[in-house]
DNA sequence: CCTCGATGTAAGCACTTGCTGACTTGATGA
DNA sequence: TCATCAAGTCAGCAAGTGCTTACATCGAGG
């Protein structure tokens, strides 16, 4: 219901965006073409799931021929592991200030599942619990997903080879699960009133859950 | 790699398991046949999802010819439908005991969450979040998760038209979206450590959201 | 024994899906 | 101007999918 097959080669528009102004826009853009395949790919991927798609609805999408799908991405499978890798990219930057406290991380956490429905980024979790069934793209989503968790748990106090720590990676595991279940509720599922409640409301149970799990201000 | 292509008419044997011993097993049993074409399909649905899962995969699961899923069925979609009715039978008929406190009910979703790779029926849960684009099945899927939801929050105090009761209503989803979290991450997503986690493990955390979330004891 | 309905099977049709190879189109430089 | 090559299109194949139709087989009643 939400975008049917307009939207032909609009999508490509917004390749190189301006960084610096020297390819205008030619309309035969390699590189603008496969970004914004991965893009439209990303968002089907997460929402409908890897077979559900279909590399003609990608192609649409983005408002071009299907076979450059396999032109550049060899298979769809290959377009599956390149958003699995982009999106194992972008956790990766996002998250590489390492010097946060634990409130930080729990607020931007929150800001992700809050934000989910609405933005492009936050379906990206989505996406990491997608498998195809391709050896390689799984063990990018797992790799990423544990990465996740690692650096969560290291906020929270976590030590690599502390025994005494190990429970708090379980814990910051917990905090990520319920986050996709949230996100799940309100995406796909579109259950009430999860779906429908505002972001202030859901803030402060989350923010509850994740005090309790990652030791909040030093709980 | 778990269960393949064996099994063949196996799956039959448990038909009309003793109730009153009339129907030895024949062989022909149309109910039986059905009954383990919906156990079969539930499995498949849960766990590879809608799309994934192709009729003549539950069929061979059975070992039945899958024309007897449109005998019996209609269509994949009917089958879906009814693998959800039943799973909306029996969360009914489980949580059919009103006057259960708000800790025993917490107890009893911690040992669904934990059971759920090993069990058969905790997937329930998962099936709960698959979609098949139908809108009759899709409505059960939801109509169902909503009633489970407002049973959790009527045993944590929430009351209907309660204004003031309404955030129970939430948090009830919360602990409902990190159920479904968790088991997703132990069964579909494979994810080290919650994946291998023993039950006690996550039993103290999980009791712990659930009692934040849930108002745990009066509190 | 034979008929008849119910249970199950075999073959195949119509359609989708991923993918391929030959072709066209546009930009660029000698 | 035009040869060249990358960027993109087109038609179609092979496999897979849901589903249907015609047929086989079993159990029971006349």
């Amino acid at each position: 219901m939400s975008n049917e097959t307009q939207s032909s080669t609009a999508d490509l528009g917004e390749a190189a965006p301006g960084a610096d102004g020297e390819l205008i826009r030619s309309g035969r853009d390699a590189t603008a073409t496969r970004r914004a395949l991965v893009r439209a790919a990303r968002r089907r991927f997460a929402t409908d799931g890897y077979r559900a798609t279909t590399v003609r609805r990608i192609a649409s999408d983005v408002g071009v021929n299907v076979a450059l799908i396999n032109r550049y991405f060899v298979s769809k499978e290959g377009l599956f592991e390149a958003c699995m890798l982009r999106t194992s990219d972008e956790l990766e930057t996002q998250a590489s200030t390492p010097s946060k406290s634990i409130d930080e991380v729990i607020e931007r956490l929150i800001e992700h599942v809050v934000n989910a429905p609405d933005r492009d980024d936050p379906l990206q979790l989505l996406l990491l619990l997608r498998s195809s069934g391709d050896e390689n793209a799984d063990l990018i989503r797992r790799r990423t997903l544990e990465h996740f968790t690692r650096r969560l748990a290291a906020a929270a106090g976590w030590r690599p080879d502390d025994r005494e720590s190990e429970a708090i990676l379980l814990r910051a595991q917990l905090a990520i699960a319920t986050s996709l279940g949230v996100v799940m509720l309100r995406t796909s599922a579109a259950v009430q009133p999860v779906a429908s409640a505002s972001g202030d409301d859901l803030t402060a149970p989350l923010r509850q859950i994740f005090g309790v799990l990652l030791g909040r201000s030093e709980q």
